[in-house]
DNA sequence: TCACGGGATGTTAACGCTACCACTGCTGCC
DNA sequence: GGCAGCAGTGGTAGCGTTAACATCCCGTGA
């Protein structure tokens, strides 16, 4: 008796195909490719045809297929070192939204210092990763960075704009930042406004600097360095300098932190002074961390936009992946975000000083 | 002139795929599969040539190719809402490195409330995810979790094992935790222990309560219900809740709070009491968020596995999704992962009241 | 001795999409 | 008129893997 071959009639999964789209727009699942992926050379009425196929059947591609065929299976690094968890988890969410829109394979990794970083990398790239997305502190490595450049990795940063180093990156205005919310302690009235600053290693200590001494410039404030407290952007770096600031004979009427935690401790060590905070000193931050709606007064201070600088920065990334393997030698770009000023309870204009009205 | 038809030799990719690895260990392909995938009927030595040319080629497997072939491919909806972001990130890192691992695509989304939560669950699976993964205070919900099972959407829980509930669930044993953190004062010498409970409509708070009732039994100490106070696991809930329990006539020795943000009220209460913690009070928390190491003294506490229950929850729900498309009816399982209590400068043996030695 | 069962392995045909051509008209130009 | 050029479209053959069979082989029991 002869056998008989049943075709694997693998089952079926209803799921809308290409073809399935292709026929009732009337046209070869080629042509419905094309449309999809917006290339040129598509009649406009036939696009038309084809999206509205597309929409009645509700057809999405799908990946798998997609990258198998074009081999554009594409994974993208994203790599941390110890901040803080606030802005892990935004960065996280804003790229891994991005990561699939870009049909992109996240990785995350986390190292700490700059040797793990190169070993991480290293094996990274092993694994088939074909750029990378550096987050704070280490978007300010300039090892890193030239590391990456020669080994000819795509790489996006959300740190600042290294000068001379042609890597794209996505940040806020750091500078103008501090500057503005030191313009809103100006505009509260206060004249004798501290600053801690950041850890001096990285660079973004300095430009978050700079913005106060513009401020305080542009308002005819003469810069004095003793109200210069320096901090490492740590909560009990920042102990240190709120003492120091508020063992000074005069002391100010305000304190503005290079970050949450800095002025966190700031205010902890103004309770423990009796200083009210904000009746008697102002204190603001930077980043709005959870630590500030955490401890009371809530902290006044800056956002970042972080899930959408990551969102950004992984766009970025697969943007200029593609480039480079078509072969084309794209520009680095630098994006700037917006940031926004958050006013909490432990800022107010200085108490008796300065009477208002 | 008959037309040559030119093969389309699509430009090899170098890629090692699993006919190199078939060649190499002289078998077929399937075969080659079957050792990936560790099924069962393969002979050890063909198991070992096949792991041996993988090892030598290099050979990893292309996931695109793998999830268009087994029509696999699957998302996965990771919800959540406001959890801390120590929390969040934590889950995300774990959630995402199994994904990746059972090539399994992970979405996350946020949700305010149940009513919410029901849309975007809605709104998801229409998206095209076939698993839910709830994290707190999400996973508590009986609302949400009847809906699931009614739209019979394959689930997984980071939370309470909940009765009568057939969704399996990641978690950590609360109950022993706070045993043995109340056995851990109690054999500091602590007779006297406050405890500061979480909010009420969640069953973990409960679960957190019974432990420290627990732990009073087996050592002989009598329940006082004036030592324990009810929060709501948010850090003014804390200052209230911390406030009743510094008013007795007779205070505490020593605070358990079920969270670490009410253990940072406590700290913060005692402080303004002028009761130096931990010499005249000990004050623990439990999960230990970035919070616990911020405060001074930072704060003995419990820490959970999150990135590891997280790893474990979404590799429960892609098994339980394969399974469920295979057609086979598996029982939910609930996974217990180990705690671990961390000493910090919060806690000490009591002063004056008991001498030691 | 031989059919039988079942474990180990091989064969074939998808999975859904896109790269790479081939083909069809039409335009424009010598 | 013939032919190159080009926009628009279609046909075919994979991409690398696995599902579903088919087959082989070896020990067993009748």
């Amino acid at each position: 008796m002869g056998k008989i071959r049943r075709v694997a009639a693998r089952r079926h999964h209803a799921r809308i195909t290409i073809s399935d789209v292709a026929i009732r727009a009337g046209v070869s699942p080629m042509t419905v490719s094309r449309v999809i992926n917006s290339e040129g050379n598509v009649r406009g009425s036939t696009r038309a045809a084809v999206d509205a196929a597309i929409l009645e059947l509700g057809y999405s591609p799908n990946r798998a297929a997609r990258s198998l065929a074009s081999a554009s299976q594409m994974q993208v690094c994203l790599l941390y070192a110890n901040p803080s968890s606030t802005y892990l988890s935004a960065t996280l969410l804003g790229a891994l939204e991005q990561a699939r829109e870009n049909d992109t394979q996240l990785v995350v990794a986390e190292c700490d210092g700059e040797a793990d970083a190169e070993r991480t990398i290293m094996d990274q790239l092993k694994g088939g990763i074909s750029g990378v997305l550096l987050v704070p502190p280490l978007a300010d490595s300039l090892y890193l960075l030239n590391l990456l450049k020669e080994l000819d990795v795509p790489t996006v940063t959300m740190g600042p704009q290294l000068v001379g180093e042609r890597i794209s990156s996505v940040m806020i205005d750091d500078r103008s930042a501090v500057r503005t919310m030191t313009e809103y302690l100006i505009g509260l009235g206060h004249r004798r406004i501290g600053f801690i600053t950041g850890n001096p290693k990285y660079l973004v200590s300095e430009v978050r600097k700079s913005g106060y001494r513009d401020a305080l410039e542009a308002a005819g404030i003469k810069w004095r360095p003793e109200l210069v407290a320096t901090g490492l952007f740590s909560y009990r770096s920042g102990l240190d300098a709120a003492n120091r600031l508020l063992a000074l004979r005069e002391i100010p009427t305000a304190i503005a932190a290079s970050n949450d935690e800095m002025a966190a401790a700031a205010i902890s060590v103004a309770h423990r002074h009796h200083i009210d905070v904000p009746g008697e000193l102002t204190v603001t931050g930077f980043d709005d961390t959870l630590l500030a709606t955490t401890v009371w007064p809530a902290i006044t201070t800056i956002r970042q936009p972080i899930s959408d600088m990551s969102h950004a920065a992984i766009d970025l990334l697969t943007r200029s992946i593609r480039a480079s393997r078509a072969g084309s030698n794209t520009e680095c770009q630098h994006l700037t975000l917006d940031y926004s000023l958050i006013e909490r309870g432990s800022s107010a204009p200085p108490a008796q000083r300065v009477p208002r009205d």
